[in-house]
RNA sequence: GGACGGGUGGGUGAGUGGUUAAAACCAGCAGACUGUAAAUCUGCCGCUCCUUGCGGGCUACGGAGGUUCGAAUCCUCCCCCGUCCA
């Protein structure tokens, strides 16, 4: 038995949660978010959540679940969608994901291989180590535990050289082989995906106003409160788009015309990278516009019925596996 | 009017006779990505042709001439910008 799982897939500032909420309402159904950065508690502004008002009206999952202390996952993420699904289902309420983080999108519904978690004494170490050696040593060390993985990974990329040898060293046998073993995807769901794919120069308009928006809603203050809130320096959340810069700019480092072009500019190649990883997204259903224009609404309805999503239907249709 | 300094590819900016379509950086474009993913990394980036090659042709370092086998690099004049002196 099998019920339908609505996935929007989009670059930031596209739309999904208008979108999403639109449907949710005509669908009955309820939002889960599927973006690295809503899950932390108190950075709001800059990472776009939903309006108070959209989470009054539907039901929304999977934000503001984390301190900005902790560290997200994909596979943490992962838990938690799955946990939140099963509620779905239970509920008789359609899911649907509003997905900008295309990765843990990926690890929800293909699964993420059985490996070994991050350790970050390990980490340290390599990241030491490489300091003090001349260029290529990690990829050397990753050579000699995986052939293949090391010539598939840059020399330059001591971030995913990392993780590939952390693979190997704790599961005690190459990355390759243990990715080969393969992952356990989602059972129990049909994805039904939309993706929304507005005109690039109107995408990259909306992400200036938004962000001209984002700042009269007192984005600067959001950013002042954090500071003064005792957070770590090193917080992940201020790795998002626009922390960084603001803390820079209160911190007198910045000019404010510079935070802000920096700002637009990051955020334009984010919806370029999204756009890249989505175009490779299987069975997307995709839309050129953007998902609060009523035309793009009702279109995707029309082609989520046409999938087999419809009002009223869900909780009740029949599936054979 | 005079003395210097400077004008380089979308931007910043190296380069002072040949291995230079021109460093580097930025922007831009395309892409990769199975636990940091709003992260991290890679390629391309004057035009054009094809047999796609460390391939051919064309255009290019303010403008016009000149020197030279060869010039962004040297010379002459002109234009523009900056600083200083009148």
């Amino acid at each position: 038995m099998t019920a339908p799982l609505v996935a929007i897939v989009g670059p930031t500032a596209s739309g999904k949660s208008a979108l999403a909420v639109r449907l949710a309402e005509r669908l009955g159904g309820e939002i889960v978010a599927c973006d690295s950065t809503q899950l932390y508690r108190g950075f709001d502004i800059g990472t776009a959540k939903p309006s108070p008002a959209e989470r009054r009206a539907v039901r929304h999952h999977l934000i503001d679940v984390l301190e900005a202390g902790e560290s997200a996952t994909a596979g943490d993420y992962r838990q938690r969608a799955i946990t939140v699904l099963e509620d779905l289902r239970r509920r008789g309420r359609l899911p649907i994901l509003t997905a900008g983080t295309g990765l843990y999108l990926r690890a929800l519904l293909e699964g993420l291989a059985d490996a070994p978690l991050r350790s970050e004494v390990l980490r340290e170490r390599l990241r030491k180590s490489a300091a003090v050696h001349p260029p290529g040593h990690l990829q050397r060390i990753l050579r000699k535990l995986d052939r293949a993985a090391a010539e598939r990974i840059a020399a330059a990329d001591e971030q995913k050289l990392i993780r590939a040898i952390e693979i190997c060293l704790l599961a005690r046998r190459p990355v390759s082989e243990v990715h080969r073993e393969g992952r356990a995807a989602l059972s129990g769901w049909r994805a039904r995906k939309i993706g929304l794919a507005p005109d690039r120069a109107a995408l990259y308009e909306r992400i200036h106003a938004r962000l001209d928006a984002m700042l009269a809603a007192g984005w600067l203050d959001e950013v002042r409160r954090l500071m003064a809130s005792g957070l770590p320096e090193a917080a992940k959340p201020f790795d998002f788009i626009g922390y960084g810069e603001l803390r820079a700019h209160l911190r007198g480092k910045m000019k404010m015309e510079d935070a802000k072009s920096a700002i637009a500019q990051a955020t334009r190649r984010y919806a370029k990278r999204q756009m890249a990883w989505f175009r490779r997204e299987p069975d997307v259903v995709w839309l050129s516009g953007f998902g609060d224009e009523p035309a793009i609404q009702q279109e995707a309805l029309r082609r989520l019925e046409a999938l087999g999503v419809s009002p009223g239907l869900n909780d009740a249709q029949p599936r054979s596996v």
